[in-house]
This record gives structure tokens, sequence and C-alpha cells, in this order.
DNA sequence: ATTAGTGTACTAGCATGTTGTTACAGCCGG
DNA sequence: CCGGCTGTAACAACATGCTAGTACACTAAT
């Protein structure tokens, strides 16, 4: 589980390790009944505040990601690779719409929106080689 | 000049003002030489503080966007409308990157993006009618 | 000159995110 | 049992960012 957290983003810490453990075990990098990473573990190797990382996996346990096993750790569910799949498609579509929202209400030509759009697919597709 | 701020927004106020500030005067509703709504009046349109209005109109100053007349009023300068133009493809295009960058991130099969996109093309191009 | 309209600077309040500290409750292997 | 590991809670400290309140400087019209 190897997660990506910028300092300087604009989107708390807390925020970042969540979504990014939704992608996580909606790819099914991550099984139920595994444990996730302690919150000082993770938070050493994110460098951060283990506060942080245990506000992170409140969340996830609010959503019922995850369970906590005092003494243990916090173990993926049976039910988090459904709930994370639905919610990561969730997140990313939001993510899009809102992108687009903003691009029609800027007054560009549609056509201008959907060349950009192009553009920048294969861009990313391009960089995933 | 109409502009729909969302006070519930997680981006500040400020910045919604800045952008669509931006995107009308793109579109040309606003020409150089014109006076835009005093830092009150649009204040009190859009029922926030009038010193949010100035950071907003501040910050379009620090980009050439607008010149203050003291006693006056803004002035939208003569080189605005190209800025303008050249903002807005900025910011629409970064944000759609930074969405695009997203879905990669979470692992969606390419496919799934791509479709998830046309979806929603689709749709604020449907309720553009 | 007075008045009313501009923008602007300074300050304070408030919410938020992060870190830090400390302490407690539960599990497990020696 | 005991030491070491879990998560959890409460609290303070600090930085940052956004907004509100107030007062000031300037311009134009009367």
């Amino acid at each position: 589980m190897l997660l990506d957290i910028r300092s300087d983003s604009s989107i708390p810490i807390y925020e970042q390790i969540v979504s990014q453990m939704i992608f996580s075990i909606a790819s099914g990098a991550d099984v139920p009944g595994e444990l996730v990473l302690s919150v000082r573990d993770l938070a050493f190797q994110l460098r951060v505040h283990p506060n942080t990382v245990a506000r992170a996996y409140q969340e996830l346990e609010r959503d019922g990601i995850l369970v906590a096993r005092r003494g243990k750790g916090m173990e993926v569910t049976t039910e988090a690779p459904v709930i994370c799949k639905s919610k990561r498609q969730d997140i990313v579509r939001n993510r899009i719409r809102e992108a687009l929202r903003e691009a029609v209400n800027s007054a560009l030509q549609p056509d201008e929106v959907e060349k950009l759009v192009k553009e920048e697919l294969h861009r990313v597709n391009g960089h995933r080689k």
C-alpha cells in the first residue's frame, strides 16, 4: 500500500489518506480480513503525526470500510471491496462533473471543451504507457 | 455581470469571484475602459463582505486585468480580454487535468474513465440546451 | 466646502488542519 | 504476569486562511 501524500496540497492530509485507501482497496490491493498499517507505522512512513492517520482511519471506520480491533489493528471489512468500488466511482465521477461544470460555466465553446478533454485524456493515458 | 457564488463551497468566495470575473471578461461581457461594480455594490449583491470582494479585485489587479481608480472604481484594462482568455483556458485545462489524474490514480480501467467522461460530457451539454 | 461615492489598510475573530503530549483500554507473545 | 504493541480520547499549541468590523485616503459632483 503505497500512498502519495502532498503536504503542500490544499486538500487536507487525512482526506488524501482516506481517498487513496479507498482506491487501494477498490483495486484489490488490500483484501478483507487483512490488517492495514498501524496508525503509528503509516504516520512514520508518511512523516505525519499519528493523530492525522487516526482521523483518516476513523472516517474509514464510519464508512464501514475498516473495523477497529483494539490491541491488534484495523481490519478490512468483508463489505469493504464493494463499498470502495462504489465510492471510487462516485469520487471520480464527481470530480469530472465539477471540472466539466466549470468548463461550461466559463462560456468556452462546447467543441473547445471537448477538444481540451480529448487532449488531456490522451495525456494521462500516454503517461500511463 | 451575473456571478453565481456558493458560500458552502470549499473554494473561498474571493476565488470564485476571481475566476468568474475572468470568465465574464473572456466572454466579452465586460469591455476595456468599463468600470466594474464597486466593491460595496457587488458585495451587497452577493451578500458577502466588501473586503472579500476587494480581495478578489486586488488579485485581478495584480494580474493586470483591473486597474484601481481611487475614488472612481476599478477599470477593465485594455489587455484584460487577452489575459482572461488565456487564463480561462489554463483554469479549465488544469481542472480537467486534475480530475483525470485522480481518475487514473484510482486504478479505474482506462475505458471506464472514458465512459464516465463521455457520460458527464453529455450531461452538461444536455443541460446547456 | 460638503457630501457621497470610490478603493485600501489594519485589526480582530473564527474555523480548520496539523502537531504535540499524555493517558487509557484492549490484545498478544515472551 | 508483563512488556510491547494496538486504537482512542482529551487537550493544548500553533499556523494558516477566510471573513468581518472599522477607520482612513482619495475623487467627483453639488
